[in-house]
DNA sequence: TGCCTTTTTAATGTCAGACATTTAGAAATC
DNA sequence: GATTTCTAAATGTCTGACATTAAAAAGGCA
């Protein structure tokens, strides 16, 4: 591990991607002890400062923990899946918050990519699963409920149907798709109307996998994207409306 | 924006949250200069040191940028797609290769997700990407190309693919499946013979995307992975084999 | 006046040294 | 032998200083 003091680049950026270079590389394995801040800021010839500095934009991505303490230190941290679920969601999130994404493109990657869980979730979807799926289903139908209740169980229905394809790879790359569509929809009234019809599209859903018909659970998935983004389409017509009645 | 001092948590990690939190939830906007670390350090009662340690925490992540000099400081930074490319590939990565997930999940999770871009990829791919699939496609025909390279390939081929979706979105959360899945695949040593078979199913996808035909994509998406899942297997085994011989 | 050069200034980047806090282990005590 | 106390090593925080950078202001010259 070198770096190049003359470089432009800042010490401390050098160093972490040093650093993280022997990790991705496997030169340093996960739960092993990398020197004391000291020692580093020896070895690469810099202040203790910096060496912090590196170490806490590792700490930031979870490629490292610190212990306080006599036999403490900063250790390769073995990235959990959970530890990488809330990474893409708050990735994701921000990534459709700053940029101009349309309600239809997304709405379209998360149905795409939602499907693609359908003919695993068939297959093997638990018994739990379908239990979490009806318990967040009878939320739904209760009146007096928040549209960002309503929503957050809308999220927790499609992750159980992700989750019931048993693969935490899925899993993992769904968790962005899913969570991060949640304030795009949470920009949504729901009517009660609008409510019953997803409901009655959940109930489809939950029941073709009761069935473990594939076919069908796609089918439904297909048929809720198209209402999505017709409700979707029924706001921004009602903002525009609106945008020009008072501009007049 | 506040911080409990008396709190157990680093206040690093505090001042991090706390201007973390301004961001997602929109109250500090993307450009916007956030006070100078002198300001911060004031705000907080926290010293100067403190602060830089949360910033560095947020550049880390992309949240922020900074800049140097008289008008310089951290601004908001616009999450680009791709940086959030580069973003999801290290975790995916890592995820992958520190944790014990099978051969076959990460194939299924893989081709699960990638057979979801098939639909929109035979009715939107440009001639563009069908010409940089043909070109990736020749290259791994030339014999005498390393493991590494042809990986490469055919990373780039399935990217292409991807991108013919023509959703950005798709595309970022695909970043990873695709990406990370390299490194798995370079432990699998091709043959002739298997990197022939892999590049008639190369040809068979590119033909069907060429004559927009979504089933026979993914159908001989289908058939390769299988045919990759038939690979591994057989590395598997040799290795298995191989422990046996020398445990003797 | 208008353009070029120089200086100023305000910010981040780096450093050194000190002290606070935490924690495991060693040492002392009962 | 168990419990308590002490010690040492590490990270966490603070202060103050200086280096570096880059924009803006000031100054000089045609």
């Amino acid at each position: 591990m070198k770096i190049d003091p003359s470089s432009p680049a800042d010490l401390s950026v050098q160093i972490a991607s040093a650093i993280r270079d022997a990790i991705v590389s496997g030169q340093l394995i996960v739960d092993q002890r990398l020197p004391s801040e000291a020692e580093l800021s020896e070895q690469f010839q810099v202040g203790r400062t910096t060496v912090r500095e590196a170490l806490k934009r590792l700490a930031a991505q979870s490629l490292i923990r610190t212990q306080r303490g006599a036999t403490g230190g900063a250790f390769v941290n073995r990235l959990s899946f959970e530890d990488a679920y809330s990474q893409q969601i708050t990735t994701s999130t921000l990534l459709l918050s700053m940029n101009a994404v349309s309600f239809e493109t997304a709405c379209e990657a998360r149905y795409a990519l939602e499907r693609a869980c359908a003919p695993l979730s068939a297959l093997r979807r638990s018994a739990n699963h379908l239990a979490t799926m009806r318990a967040e289903i009878h939320r739904q139908s209760q009146p007096g409920l928040t549209d960002e209740a309503f929503c957050a169980s809308d999220v927790a229905f499609h992750r159980a149907l992700v989750d019931g394809a048993g693969n935490p790879v899925m899993s993992y790359q769904l968790a962005g798709a899913v969570e991060a569509m949640q304030p795009l929809m949470n920009m949504i009234t729901f009517t009660a109307r609008s409510r019953e019809q997803i409901v009655s599209l959940h109930n489809r859903i939950a029941d073709a996998l009761e069935a473990q018909s594939s076919p069908e659970t796609e089918a439904a998935l297909s048929d809720l994207e198209r209402y999505t983004l017709t409700l979707g389409h029924d706001v921004m017509a009602r903002r525009a409306q609106a945008r020009v009645n008072s501009g007049l």
